[in-house]
RNA sequence: CGCGGGAUAGAGCAGUAGGUAGCUCGUCGGGCUCAUAACCCGAAGGUCGCAGGUUCGAGUCCUGCUCCCGCUACCA
């Protein structure tokens, strides 16, 4: 009955902080799905870390006249500290800088090496002499063969749209340094992806083609459908994973390769941490493999890493990649080099204790099925109607009435007629929803579903006006009373994975350490009450506040100013 | 250019095996007053990107086109 999760989120490239983007595509899905599978009862490890390696970090760090050691430094504990304080709970967050991480990544790919799936090919290659380094293709510039438009880069024309190699652009220059960059033979090992392509159709054509979302399985068809071909994993570059192979100096593991990895040595330093097996997390075959990621990422969590894993034997194969779309912000693509973003750090530094309410913007309008779009407009409306007029009023009524008729005491319900029945039955049924749907990968549905449970709630106060009869049917309150607290304390216990600290807040409210019964799954989804008579509960305090019109303004003005700069 | 995804009320999104188009917010009207002027009920509002086709009947199938996003093997 207890399932082993192991659950990734795509390693954050460690060259700027955290976005909401970010969050929206990756972090919160996955944040919500470990946190209801933990709540559920099973044995998760929720993996993550900073990916540092690759050429942009290297760039960026000569940029600054530092090293990109430096770089990389600073984003880690940055993005480590804002996903700490907005509540992802992470089991582990690495980083692939690491010794370990080191060691993991070459041991791999040896044994790959020794196992023959390489295929050493040598081609020439731009360098630039001045920069003393092999261009990427996509840092040489020059004019395009096809329609001569003059910056087109190497790997394709962003006018005409051709790709081609950076080797036919008509006087090439080099984007780092702006020279006529020079041909240099250079050898490489090619993964035999051709290999794994009968392997690869089977499993994911004909194995998930109904579990897997539309966009994915289309993607994964329409790489295998072209035919998969020998693909470099490895680069001319200082910085990164030494290939760990004699006369190979100057050549590291591409980030491509290594950043899967990342998952493995991060689950290493966990359960080295904690003192458990991590093989069991990727290598018993019953033990489901989760990766969340973007859009961008879809080739290489789905073809690449899984080739990579199958290669090597031992391990176990991703169940699921439920990759998002992209999050459009007012209207614009999300973009860090425009400063076109809503940063988290400074989103953790403006909105203090409000991380629920971007957890839940994010979630009901997460790019599931297609790219979105965030609106501060929309932000506050979602805050201020549903969080705080839904779910904090509901609570609110519920708290303020207990302490007002009861003095804080839950009263002692007799004798519970159809409507309370009905309620708890309509409460009970989203429950099994949410359920259904979390394990569907459908959150924003299932944050709705959540959502609808306090909707229940003051549905049934609106039409049972305990406060009309107060004075004459005390008995019939009481039943009200207790009926709305247990929808209450089903809230506190539910909302863990959608709004962590909100619940929190709202079990403390109610008191939940001393009613001597566990608020756990088991329990509400077999209906049984969670309140004991008799307990008192605590004073009201408000779980969401709104979001006034000038904190909205102040988002916007920042955003135009960071779009003239 | 090729491939994949998308285009549905003012906004953001659902639409499962083709059969009178749904949800949340916003707007308008009513109810209630316990509650963070919150809550509950009701109404208005869409020729489902464009043009054809299949069918008794298409948002849902087929063809062509337009626009947006991603990938296209050294961008992560």
């Amino acid at each position: 009955m207890k399932k082993t999760f192991t659950i990734t989120a795509a390693l954050p490239y460690t060259n700027g902080p955290i976005h909401i983007g970010h969050l929206a595509g990756v972090y919160i899905p996955a944040d919500i799905f470990s946190r209801f599978m933990r709540l559920i009862g099973n044995d998760v490890a929720y993996i993550c870390g900073s990916d540092e390696h690759g050429v942009p970090i290297t760039i960026k760090a000569k940029k600054e006249g530092l090293m990109p050691k430096d770089i990389v430094d600073r984003y880690h504990r940055n993005i480590k500290k804002s996903f700490a304080d907005f509540g992802i709970s992470f089991d582990n967050y690495s980083r692939t800088s690491s010794k370990l991480h080191h060691k993991t990544a070459s041991d791999f790919f040896l044994n790959l090496y020794d196992n023959n799936f390489f295929e050493e090919i040598t081609t020439e290659q731009f360098f630039d002499l001045e920069a003393n380094q092999f261009l990427p293709d996509r840092f040489v510039v020059g004019i395009c063969p096809k329609c001569s438009y003059e910056k087109s880069y190497g790997d394709q024309c962003e006018k005409c749209g051709t790709s081609h190699n950076a080797i036919d652009l008509i006087d090439p220059k080099s984007s780092i340094s702006g020279n006529s960059p020079s041909l240099k033979e250079t050898r490489h090992w090619y993964l035999k992806l051709d290999e794994f392509q009968s392997f690869l159709e089977d499993w994911i054509l004909i194995q998930h083609k109904s579990d897997w979302k539309i966009n994915v399985y289309g993607q994964c068809k329409s790489w295998l459908d072209d035919g998969l071909k020998p693909r470099a994993v490895t680069r001319d570059l200082e910085w990164g994973v030494a290939v760990p192979l004699e006369d190979s100096n100057g050549k590291v593991l591409y980030v491509w390769f290594d950043a899967p990895i990342g998952y493995i040595s991060s689950t290493k330093e966990w359960a080295d941490k904690k003192n458990l097996d991590w093989e069991k997390y990727w290598k018993n075959p019953q033990t489901e493999l989760i990766h969340f990621i973007g859009k961008d990422n879809i080739v290489f969590h789905c073809i690449i890493f899984p080739a990579m894993l199958k290669a090597h034997g031992e391990y176990i194969l991703p169940k699921n990649v439920p990759a998002n779309e992209f999050l459009n912000l007012e209207g614009a693509k999300i973009s860090t080099s425009n400063n076109w973003a809503v940063w988290l750090p400074d989103y953790l530094k403006e909105f203090p204790n409000k991380q629920d309410a971007l957890r839940y913007v994010l979630t009901v309008n997460a790019p599931e099925n297609k790219d979105n779009d965030f609106t501060w407009k929309d932000f506050q409306a979602r805050n201020n109607n549903e969080l705080v007029a839904i779910y904090g009023n509901f609570i609110n009524r519920v708290v303020v009435l207990t302490n007002k008729y009861y003095d804080g005491v839950i009263p002692k319900p007799i004798d519970l007629d159809k409507k309370d029945l009905q309620v708890l039955q309509k409460v009970n049924e989203s429950v099994v929803l949410i359920n259904k749907l979390v394990e569907k990968f459908k959150f924003r549905e299932s944050c709705n579903e959540y959502i609808n449970i306090a909707r229940h709630g003051n549905k049934y106060l609106a039409d049972q006006e305990p406060w009309k009869i107060f004075k004459t049917d005390l008995k019939r309150v009481n039943n009200i009373i207790f009926v709305s607290l247990q929808i209450s304390s089903i809230l506190a216990t539910l909302g863990e994975p959608f709004l962590p600290f909100a619940s929190n807040k709202l079990k403390k409210i109610l008191n939940h350490s001393n009613h001597d019964i566990k608020w756990e799954w088991g329990k509400i989804i077999a209906g049984d009450l969670l309140i004991k008579p008799g307990i008192r509960i605590n004073e009201p305090e408000l779980l969401f506040t709104k979001i006034e019109d000038s904190e909205i303004e102040f988002q916007l003005e920042k955003l135009r100013k960071s779009k003239i700069s």
